[in-house]
DNA sequence: GGAATAACCTGGATGC
DNA sequence: TGCATCCAGGTTATTC
């Protein structure tokens, strides 16, 4: 499933294709994948006909690409073509006429003014995915809004989505405080995208795996100590995976060539059920947590 | 206002 | 072989 890892991955295969593009057409073929946009898919693909992209920019799962205010004046952006994946989403590019893809929702044809022409396709099985344009605003902290783009802006969308723990402004402190004030397991807090984004499922079983934490100990009984180091491995965890390619069960998650990331192989807790642990060689659990799964080790994670 | 839960959705896996 | 059921999970609206 696409988390921070397999966003950033689509992001930074999508940057040198679409920065500096000129949008030639649209041709949205499934309006449920515009669930996020306000607007009819008439005005999705008229009102970016003709709009340059300048830049792809991440925070956390959100990715979006802003648009030039004026296309021959890329340095004011000031709306976005704001993506999320959901479960299944894809941002392959493809050469212009190529056939659709499966579940092909959205096309953009583009014209790149060193690439050429270039066909960058939404694809998305499961449609909890979807695409918009959005409005441009400050950051309150002026910082860059994501990565990919100096520019201290952000989607309306994605205002209310913390920064991720990759983000060089992301505020430990400001996490460490809403963890101390809040009574709700650990692996909630880590799933809930305002206090630090980018974390799903599948990160947040290995990042507690990591620290020894069990996912449903209490956020405020966590000492800093034990924050700190779950931190820290949120942060190592997420690198490794980056640096992998993202993580990769089936064709649900593909880069924009749509090759798949090789992180699985080296999951310790999530979807291992039953297989030893690595640290320890007792029998990794699975149970039910917020209508999905939690994986842990039950001797090296224990509920404080 | 914080916390918990249900709903949305599709296709592969499993069981009968 | 065919059908029914379960399961995967990110976000958000709803309920408590």
């Amino acid at each position: 499933m696409p988390e921070l890892p397999e966003v950033e991955v689509v992001r930074a295969g999508l940057e040198p294709a679409v920065t500096g593009a000129l949008i030639t057409s649209v041709d949205v073929r499934d309006a449920r994948a515009l669930t996020r946009h306000s607007g009819t898919p008439e005005h999705f693909e008229t009102e970016l006909t003709g709009r340059r992209i300048v830049a792809a920019v991440r925070r956390g799962k959100f990715l979006w690409m802003p648009l030039a205010a004026d296309a021959a004046d890329p340095s004011t952006p000031d709306e976005a073509i704001v993506t999320h994946l959901g479960m299944s989403g894809q941002m392959l590019l493809r050469v212009p006429g190529a056939p659709p893809e499966r579940h092909e929702r959205i096309r953009l044809e583009v014209e790149h003014p060193e690439h050429g022409p270039l066909s960058v396709v939404f694809a998305d099985q499961r449609t909890f995915g979807s695409l918009a344009i959005d409005a441009l605003l400050a950051t309150p902290d002026r910082a860059a809004g994501g990565r990919g783009s100096a520019l201290p802006v952000v989607p309306t969308q994605v205002a209310h989505i913390g920064r991720d723990p990759l983000d060089p402004a992301f505020d430990a402190a400001a996490f460490r405080r809403r963890l101390a004030r809040t009574s709700s397991g650990i692996k909630r807090v880590l799933l809930d995208q305002t206090a630090a984004s980018g974390i799903g499922n599948i990160y947040a079983d290995e990042s507690l795996w990591a620290a020894r934490i069990h996912p449903e100990t209490a956020a405020s009984t966590l000492p800093t100590r034990a924050v700190n180091r779950l931190l820290a491995e949120v942060q190592a965890v997420l690198e490794k995976a980056l640096a992998e390619g993202g993580t990769s069960f089936d064709a649900q998650y593909v880069n924009v060539n749509g090759q798949a990331g090789y992180f699985a192989h080296s999951l310790n807790a999530y979807g291992r059920t039953g297989q030893p642990c690595p640290r320890c060689g007792r029998p990794i659990v699975r149970v039910s947590f917020m209508n999905r799964s939690s994986h842990f080790c039950p001797r090296c994670q224990r509920v404080r």
